[in-house]
DNA sequence: TCGGTGACTTAACGTATGTTATGGATAATG
DNA sequence: CATTATCCATAACATACGTTAAGTCACCGA
C-alpha cells in the first residue's frame, strides 16, 4: 500500500494533474523502510515533532495517557495511513504513537512535506490551521470518551473561555455565550436535563457563575486543573524551524 | 478578527516568510461580507461543497442530524474561525452548518484556496488526505456522543472492515484484527468488561463472529444499517472540479 | 394586563454501563 | 512438559446518567 495508491492521490492521478515531479516526490517519501517490533513506541506525547510515518505493514495507534490512569486511543493506523499529521504546525507531539504488532514504516521529514507543498507559506499556514482545528476536535473526543459529565462541561466551558480570550472577548473572566443548554447538550452528548444538573454542581463548587448568556469563571485556573486542559499548544506560534524550511532552497 | 491575525498566520508573519503577495491573497478572502440572521443555515449535509466561510461576527456551529432524532454538534465557530474546511476534498458537505446568533461571514471559494496553495496538486492532495482523516475522527466523535455501547462497537468494527477492504485485507468478509478488548475499550471509551459483554450481544444477533484476532462479519450490510454508517464518501475520488481548478491559469 | 412560549430547574424513577471478582481458555516461557 | 501470564467470559452489585414530568421564571405579542 503506497501513498500513490491512496484514494486521494489516485484521484489526482486519474485527473491527470500529478506531474512526473509530483509523483517522484511522493515516491521519494517511501525510500527508507524501518522495521518496528510489536508494542514499540514511535514517539511519546510532548516529544519533538519533526516527521511523519507512512505505515507499510502492521497496525499502529495514537493515544493520550490521562491523569486518572486511563488512556484514550485517537486512531488506529492501517497500512497506507500517515501517522503524525495531527501534529503538523506544533512544536511537540500532542499524542503518543505506538505499533500494535510488528510492522514496517517509512519515516519522512517535515522538510519533505514542505517540498510537496512547493514551499508555499500559505499552504503550510492553511494546513497548520486545519490541524489546530483537528486538535480541538481530538480534545473533545478524549473528553467524550473518558470523562464524566461535570468534567466534560467544565472542559467545554474552559475551551470556550480560552478561544474567546484569544479574540479579546473575555473581560474580568466573564464572557457572552449565546448557547442554550439544549445546544450544549448536543455538543457534549448528554441530556439537556443533565446539563442543567451539572451547571448547578459547578455553581455550587464556585467554578462557574452563569446568568443566561452571561458566564463568569471566577477561577479559570481551578477549572483548568479540574479538566486537565492542555492549553500549552493552543496559542503556540508555528515552530521556528518552519521559517528555515520555507526559506531553504529546493 | 481577520485571518492575518490568527495565531498561525501571525507566526508566519513574524518569521518573515509571508510575501506581500501572500498577504494580499489572504486579505482578498475577506472582501465580501455577508450578513446572516440568527439560526440561518449556511448549508445542509450533502449540499455541494465549493466554498469556505471566515466568521467575522457571531457564533456558528456545524452538526449532524441523526436518524434517531438526536443531533451531534461537531464544533462551535467563533470570530476568526474558518467554517467548511472539514469538507475540503469531498464533493458534498459531511455536516450541516448554521449561525447561532446574528453575524457576518466572509465566504470564499475553493478556487481562492487553490491560489493560496500555489496550485500545487500535492498540497491539495495532502490537505484532502488530512481532511479524510478528520472525517473519520468526526464520525467517531458522533458515535461516542450519541450512541449506545453496542452501536459504538458495531460502528467501530464496520469502520475497520471498510478500511481493510480498501487495502484488500478482507477475504470472505473476514479479516485479522490484532486488537485486544482492552485496546478497543480505550478507543471506544467503555470498560473492557462491557466490550466483552457487547461482543457477546453482537455474536448472539449473528452480526459478528470472532475468534481471537479473526473477525468475520457475516452480513456487513446489516451491520451498516444498524450503525447508520455514511460510507458514501470514504472511497470517493477528489471532486472533478479540482482538476479544472488546478489546471486553470492563475 | 394577560396568556403564551421557551429556557431552565428540580425531583422521581429506570437503565445502561462501570466496578470488582472469579474461573477458564490460550499463548508465552523456562 | 510444567508454569505463568494474558486474554476473555460471566456474574453480582453500584452508580451516573437518561427519561419523564411538573413547576418557575423571563420575555413577548395581543
Amino acid at each position: 500500500m503506497a501513498l500513490l495508491d491512496t484514494v486521494v492521490m489516485r484521484g489526482l492521478t486519474v485527473q491527470g494533474v500529478l506531474s512526473p515531479e509530483d509523483r517522484a516526490l511522493l515516491l521519494g517519501l517511501e525510500l527508507n523502510p524501518r522495521h518496528i517490533s510489536a508494542n514499540e513506541e514511535l514517539w511519546q506525547e510532548r516529544a519533538d515533532a519533526d516527521m511523519f510515518c507512512v505505515v507499510k505493514e502492521g497496525w499502529a495507534y495514537s493515544y493520550r495517557n490521562l491523569r486518572n490512569g486511563s488512556k484514550q486511543i485517537l486512531k488506529f493506523y492501517l497500512p497506507g495511513d500517515i501517522i503524525g499529521m495531527r501534529d503538523f504546525g506544533f512544536t511537540r507531539r500532542l499524542s503518543s504513537a505506538a505499533m500494535i504488532n510488528q510492522g514496517v514504516i517509512y519515516p519522512f521529514s517535515y522538510q519533505q512535506l514542505f517540498e510537496l507543498f512547493g514551499r508555499s507559506s500559505l499552504a503550510v499556514g492553511i494546513m497548520a490551521t486545519a490541524m489546530r482545528q483537528q486538535a480541538l476536535l481530538s480534545e473533545r473526543l478524549i473528553y467524550l470518551g473518558q470523562y464524566a459529565a461535570h468534567e466534560r462541561l467544565a472542559h467545554f466551558l474552559y475551551e470556550i473561555y480560552l478561544r474567546l480570550k484569544r479574540i479579546e472577548a473575555v473581560e474580568d473572566n466573564s464572557f457572552l455565550m449565546p448557547l442554550t443548554q439544549q445546544l450544549i447538550s448536543d455538543a457534549l452528548g448528554m441530556s439537556p436535563v443533565h446539563v442543567s444538573r451539572t451547571f448547578s454542581m459547578l455553581r455550587e463548587e464556585g467554578l462557574v457563575i452563569r446568568d443566561r448568556q452571561h458566564v463568569k469563571l471566577p477561577d479559570p485556573e481551578a477549572l483548568a486543573r479540574l479538566v486537565e486542559f492542555n492549553d500549552s499548544y493552543i496559542d503556540e506560534l508555528l515552530p521556528l524551524t518552519f521559517a528555515e524550511l520555507l526559506r531553504a532552497s529546493p
